[in-house]
DNA sequence: CCTTGTGCTGCAAAAAATGCATCGGTTTTG
DNA sequence: CAAAACCGATGCATTTTTTGCAGCACAAGG
């Protein structure tokens, strides 16, 4: 959109730290960028960059514009699906962060679910870490985030919460299988892989740990849920998740086992929304199937095995 | 701001209704504004303009899309403000819509009060009935609407409400002058000024009036409470207004007689804005400023007398 | 049937945005 | 301590975009 162009080289430029280095990004001179930027600021009637001595960088009121252009960009884009859709085109596009955890299973099938209903509507998926998901939220370049056990929560508005009860995932002939519920101690005398800090599983464990003054000992720790999940195959060890996030059938080498809740709490899948933002309708009705989707899993223990 | 200007052409031709005379109107070529409007279309996506043989309307689609502008450029306003305020400026710019009564004592005097703490802040008053005043609201054209009972309060927020006991007007050596609260019946036995349909007074009135099934039978109507107030000097008649909107001092020749309660149940002055929308900072506080200045009004009688 | 008013379009002129080269400044580097 | 590397800003020629003018086809009203 035309008008907008303005937005996107000022977020360029906000971006590369310099006009030099956003220019080449964006394919147009230094010369003329610093120009557009100029002008705005000029007709804005305040800088919004502040100009230093390697670069620039928004001031208080380039964040606060920067805010502005994305709800409006964002709100554009909403008009814009609402418009498609009273020509009956129900077209639009959905944006969501989430955690790794719905990546292999529970999202690609809601994602497919829907589309079949409405084939104009795309998706673009964001594998995100709970922290930098509701960022994307704040900076709507996102329209729904999907995680587990969310950090901060301001600005994120809670569409849809199911408790899950963290697994054990490991192979069938490892000792632990023979229990339908484990306890956290015995999982951590068996050799384990855990995911890195910024999970939320983690941070369940990490607590969890502490309070039953049994500390972890990792044999391995990883970012990718997919790594753990291959590595329990070869090692026989013990790897962490939640049920949503896997499905171990009857003939998998694999089962599920749920730590008891006397030793962890069960941790929160939120779906959620920018707070006070009107979603466009794509997003919004897919909000609606995912919230659906999730109730099953609500406490769920592993799901098959 | 310049890339609003699209909005500024789509909203000329919406208003003429022609794009030749929206050209005339905004001194720009027909063939110029024609371009604009069919580059715009084909980068929306969408036509937002239908084309009749005899001019151009807004499509429900292109209806969408100028509710978006309007909150957009509200927005940017709002920012704006923000901007000034945090540069220690304090500016910023309020615009009210609000019923008649209001104009002559209250709203001056609050408007004068607010500048003499924010000298940069300006104002515009608007006089608009009940009707008016709501569609200013949601058009974002102001920011705040104080208006007496106001009809449909779709998208109405309301910041404050006081109730406001309909008083009459009379001259000193008036008959009714005698008693401290008086009798709508009474009232309607001697000769009186009405305001037209479209005020609050007059529709908590014809309620009244049809419930004690006593037809009002006025010798004057009109819209302006102005003449009204004058009018009763004139041929000794009784007029009727809310406390807030007149001061009597004790040496007025004229005095307020609140209605009895029994005839006829207060009505409300309501202070409100678009809802879900957020203020401008100066339009924010000067609201809060007029909250608490409503405060002292609520259920009050005839002040002096 | 002609007049009036509409949206639309080809073409030349005017206006705006861009690219290039360069300046004056600061930081980094040798 | 000087040279190199970046940085944002700016003057000027060029390119791109926008505008104005004139005229077209079409529909409504007299």
């Amino acid at each position: 959109m035309k008008h907008l162009q303005t937005f996107h080289y000022v977020e360029g430029v906000a971006r590369a730290g310099s006009i030099r280095k956003a220019a080449d990004d964006m394919n147009i001179t230094a010369s003329a960028l610093n120009r557009r930027i100029q002008r705005f600021e000029e007709e804005f009637g305040y800088e919004i960059f502040e100009r230093l001595p390697r670069g620039v960088r928004l001031n208080p009121a380039g964040e606060l514009l920067m805010q502005h252009f994305r709800v409006q960009a964002s709100d554009l884009r909403r008009v814009q699906g609402q418009v498609a859709d009273l020509s009956g085109e129900r077209r639009g596009h959905v944006s969501v962060a989430c955690s790794q955890a719905l990546i292999p299973y529970f999202l690609p099938a809601q994602i497919a679910a829907y589309r079949q209903n409405h084939p104009g509507v795309s998706f673009s998926v964001r594998v995100r870490d709970r922290e930098a998901a509701e960022r994307e939220l704040a900076e709507f370049s996102s329209d729904l985030a999907l995680v587990f056990e969310p950090v901060h929560l301001v600005d994120f508005e809670v569409l849809m919460a199911v408790p899950q009860i963290i697994n054990i995932l490991i192979r069938r002939d490892h000792p632990l299988a023979a229990k339908p519920v484990v306890r956290l101690r015995d999982c951590l005398d068996h050799p384990h892989v855990l995911p890195t800090s910024q999970y939320g599983v983690r941070a369940l464990l990490d607590t969890a740990a502490a309070l039953g003054s049994r500390p972890l000992n990792p044999i391995a720790e990883s970012d990718s849920f997919e790594f753990m999940r291959h590595y329990v195959r070869h090692e026989n060890a013990v790897a962490f998740q939640i049920p949503i996030g896997l499905h171990c059938g009857p003939d998998s080498d694999c089962v599920m086992r749920p730590i008891s809740t006397r030793d962890m709490p069960p941790g929160n899948l939120l779906l959620g929304q920018m707070r006070g933002r009107t979603l466009p309708v794509a997003s919004a009705r897919f909000a609606q199937g995912l919230a659906q989707a999730m109730e099953p899993f609500r406490e769920a223990n592993s799901p098959g095995g």
